[in-house]
DNA sequence: TGAATGACTTCGG
DNA sequence: CCCGAAGCCATTC
């Protein structure tokens, strides 16, 4: 499959999140040159599975909520990840979003 | 080839 | 921020 270097940039982009922060789908994929296939960056994150070095506990949506969490494992297992790096996470949202948010397009 | 699907985003109310 | 509806785009069947 030709689109594996498009998951391995999502790889490499998921693999620089800082500890104990979080960034959108729609931040790395704009961060891709890809804006607007935010849903491609969840698809390749459903591939990312493949790859346990990849921290897709810290990739959300773009208002925190851990849309992801339902592909984990257990039922709480990704709140639990990030709870461990010291992220607080209350009803399935990432609490203090704005201040742990990390933009690719910023920082990188 | 075309219709359906999805770990999203943005806009209006 | 919550709710509903529309837009986007790669992958799958």
């Amino acid at each position: 499959m030709a689109s594996e270097g498009f998951f391995k940039e999502v790889y490499k982009v998921a693999k620089q999140i800082p500890y104990g922060r979080v960034t959108s789908y729609g931040a790395i994929a704009r961060y891709l040159g890809a804006a607007g296939s935010a849903r491609m960056v969840g698809w390749a994150m459903n591939a990312s599975h493949a790859d346990p070095e990849v921290p897709a506990h810290r990739v959300v949506n773009r208002i925190g909520l851990l849309s992801g969490k339902h592909h984990f494992s257990g039922t709480n297992l990704m709140q639990q990840l990030l709870e461990n790096e010291g992220v607080e996470v209350i009803d399935n949202r990432v609490q203090r979003f704005s201040e742990l948010f990390w933009d690719p397009v910023k920082e990188l």
